[in-house]
DNA sequence: TATAAACGCAACTATTCGGTTGCGCAAACT
DNA sequence: AGTTTGCGCAACCGAATAGTTGCGTTTATA
């Protein structure tokens, strides 16, 4: 099953998750208050955050706090910017080749 | 059925799609070539993307030209500065707290 | 005019997703 | 000690995904 920060952000449940983690940390629980389904459905999600790295884990007691790696979304900006890159350098050579004619 | 940019990039094959878009306007054919599927497996993907507006259409003759609509892009960078400033905040009501103690 | 090329659309398939309920276990109250 | 609380895990289910093959149609070419 590959996992990333794409496929972490593609679900609005997970992005609102990340929303609120960003806020501050929380457990499963206090998560699952904030959305209509179930603690089990919100856990689900944080799993799969989980695997993207995308969030960490410290237990304490009986309660499991989660936090949001916030480098993990960096991963996003480079894709993005990589891709800028791209689009900006297609228009230069659009242009280089306008002068030459 | 939702549909949103978050999705759009949430397959590897479609950023793969979206990165060549991103280099020049190119046909379905034209883009399956650059992948071991079939051109009908990337004329759904190319669907996905266009119900999306990230990817928009024109066609020319029997050739059917597809194009990035980079401003759909920015959905995501709008998302992730809100995101930032969330958590750039946390740390200034962290601060504040710090500062009255 | 016959043929080939480019495409969209539909049907089908296996897998994944997002959700549920129902456990069992360990920590914390009473 | 007994009960409640927080949690993860597994089984199950319907819907969506990502892919395939097989058409029909339109446009270009021989």
């Amino acid at each position: 099953m590959r996992r990333d920060v794409f496929q972490a952000i593609a679900d609005p449940t997970r992005r609102a998750i990340i929303t609120l983690l960003a806020l501050q940390a929380m457990t499963p629980q206090a998560l699952a208050g904030h959305f209509d389904s179930t603690r089990q459905a919100i856990s689900k999600h944080i799993k799969i955050l989980t695997e993207c790295e995308v969030v960490t884990q410290k237990q304490s007691g009986r309660e499991n706090y989660y936090y949001l790696n916030t480098e993990r979304m960096k991963d996003i900006d480079i894709w993005l910017e990589r891709l800028r890159q791209i689009w900006e350098t297609r228009f230069d050579q659009l242009d280089n080749l306008l002068n030459h004619l």
